[in-house]
DNA sequence: AACATTGACAACCGCGTATTA
DNA sequence: GTAATACGCGGTTGTCAATGT
């Protein structure tokens, strides 16, 4: 017992599209718009396609401004960055990459990228399967909504006031954003993560207070480890190139600063409802 | 020349999530 | 509160051209 399928498939094509359905989808949207549902358009159209095909066929194909043609090293520098940090969440690696689409970026991944790094000895490590993550966000966030949504109700959470709230949502984000994923992602040559910042002498420095083996010691929260992310990426030698063959950039760095920091906050506002 | 294999990428499928009724 | 619906995503498959045998 599957699904019910999006639309009834019965009298539609499939398959690749026809200069003349691209010109119909292209006219349409450029009248109307995106936002006028497309479950609806195909019809609207003149389309024998469903709603679906019809929102790929635009997203990743008709749609201005998409760059076509070959990769260009920074491009690819910036991929193999991104999927360490983020694994295959194309379309936010495609958010990050201008012109470039999620289904682009996924292809080009898999025939290109993965060969060219397994050939260099770079192979990047595997992330969990999106749809083992989701699966067990969703068992934690189904089991924990009655309990927080009464909570709220009675008034109990307050922005993380709470020592024992705080301690909880940091379990649970640990649990959700995988922390040693994006400490490994952008720690040098993905070794087991330990600050490296501590003086010669064996005293600590203010950031050496992090020096911790995050896999071996399950007791530091969340926030230190954000904060210890935050040192690596503050500092240009944690992020030396992955990949050999470009020179690292700035802008790269900015970029994956910025995820973070977009990371960070929607923790911090989706938090409450773990 | 004919067939097999490989590579590239467009398109489809099924699932989870957000929104609406 | 919940069921129905629509959308968006990642994984996978299909198709076709290029290349090899």
């Amino acid at each position: 017992m599957g699904r019910k399928p999006c639309c009834s498939k019965e009298g539609l094509n499939k398959g690749a599209w026809t200069a003349k359905e691209d010109m119909l989808l292209t006219e349409y949207i450029k009248e109307h718009g995106e936002g006028t549902g497309w479950r609806s358009l195909p019809k609207k159209a003149g389309l024998l396609r469903c709603g679906k095909s019809c929102r790929l066929r635009w997203v990743n194909y008709l749609k201005p401004g998409l760059k076509r043609g070959s990769f260009t090293s920074e491009e690819d520098d910036l991929i193999v960055r991104l999927y360490n940090l983020l694994g295959s969440r194309w379309s936010l690696i495609a958010g990050r990459i201008h012109g470039r689409t999620d289904n682009d970026i996924k292809n080009y991944w898999n025939t290109h990228l993965l060969k060219k790094l397994k050939a260099e000895g770079n192979e990047p490590r595997r992330h969990e399967s999106l749809a083992k993550q989701t699966r067990r966000r969703t068992n934690a966030s189904s089991q924990n909504n009655k309990k927080t949504k009464e909570k709220k109700k009675k008034g109990k959470i307050e922005n993380g006031s709470n020592i024992e709230e705080r301690e909880q949502v940091a379990k649970k984000t640990e649990e959700q954003w995988h922390m040693q994923d994006a400490v490994q992602a952008v720690s040098p040559n993905n070794h087991n993560f330990t600050s490296s910042s501590s003086s010669q002498d064996g005293t600590s420095n203010a950031a050496s207070t992090s020096e911790v083996n995050l896999e071996e010691n399950d007791s530091i929260g969340i926030y230190e480890k954000f904060q210890v992310i935050d040192e690596l990426l503050l500092d240009d030698n944690c992020l030396l190139p992955i990949n050999q063959y470009t020179e690292f950039n700035t802008e790269s760095h900015m970029m994956l600063k910025e995820i973070y920091e977009e990371y960070f906050k929607l923790v911090s506002e989706n938090s409450m409802s773990f």
